[in-house]
DNA sequence: AACAAGTTTCAATTATTTTTGAAAGTTTAA
DNA sequence: TTAAACTTTCAAAAATAATTGAAACTTGTT
């Protein structure tokens, strides 16, 4: 397999695992190009390695931005704005991980709290409803800060954090 | 809040985040009933509740019993068939896991092999391609075996893990 | 074997999400 | 201040995904 096809495969393939976790396709293509793009790529370069429409790359560009794992950058002499991707994948992972906490997380643990806290009378149903949604809540919670510690360990938490489940 | 609205909250909230995790939002909302129902679900039931067709209900059903998280049981003397899902969230979790991992996680290790380990002529671009795409390969493998891990932790494996991660 | 009770399948429809492209907006430089 | 270079916005169009419903299928009963 030669570089062009092997570069194209790939930002397919993450293109395609994208879509599969509530990304959309395009964003992730960009990501993945330029996660794998040795120097900054301005917006035409996207549009042309991707084959998508300028409004396309800008919108998916700023909703990058927004995740925080895309950055802008300029060059000197240059007009145009180019991009660059997080690479380090210990910092990629954390910044999702806090993203998806925020956005999705957080907001179903206040919906979980709520609902798991209503005057359950006396019907098995309603005991059962109570039980199963606190249960829920605690397991999302404990899952939430697991993700928040991660943070702490600093460099190289996977690793560290295999070693540990391995003892 | 009082019982039905609750149990209707969770229901449209678990479905709404199913979408965001690539699960279609009718079978999360299935599954979130069933969840919480102290006692099997027949279809007719579902639809009703749901507001849904025989057909979705049943392709849905069917996708959640291919997850293993969804059961099919039957009552003495019914014909018809009920549903229950899986209630333990340890056990949801792992399979959940499982799952993710057999068709998403495995298929892109196969592919980040492939394309990392082309034959990177001498030019820088080629060369970071290679080593971002390794890296990639390497960190998503390691995550990989950390989910399989989880398994043989087997009860609470949340639980020791955060315990884990605290020392 | 014929019927009844229930389930599955899938082509057509409907709903949702993504993409386009052109107009409006910005920024820099002369 | 004007113009050129570039970016953003957003309504309309296109693409994709989910849903319906009725026919086909299964299974158990008489």
């Amino acid at each position: 397999m030669e570089f062009k096809e092997a570069k194209n495969k790939f930002v397919q393939t993450w293109g395609a695992l994208g879509s599969q976790w509530g990304i959309n396709k395009t964003m992730a293509q960009i990501h993945a190009l330029l996660m794998v793009s040795n120097e900054p790529v301005s917006m035409e370069d996207i549009m042309e390695e991707l084959q998508i429409s300028r409004g396309n790359a800008s919108m998916n560009l700023r909703a990058l931005m927004d995740w925080g794992i895309v950055y802008k950058e300029f060059k000197a002499g240059e007009r145009k704005e180019f991009f660059t991707a997080e690479k380090d994948l210990d910092e990629l992972a954390v910044k999702i991980s806090r993203e998806r906490s925020k956005r999705e997380i957080k907001p179903t643990l206040k919906i979980l709290k709520e609902v798991s806290t209503i005057e359950a009378k006396d019907s098995a149903e309603e005991k059962h409803f109570v039980d199963q949604t606190t249960k829920l809540y605690d397991f999302v919670l404990k899952a939430d800060n697991m993700l928040d510690k991660m943070t702490e360990f600093n460099e190289n938490w996977l690793g560290k954090l295999v070693i540990k489940m391995m003892k």
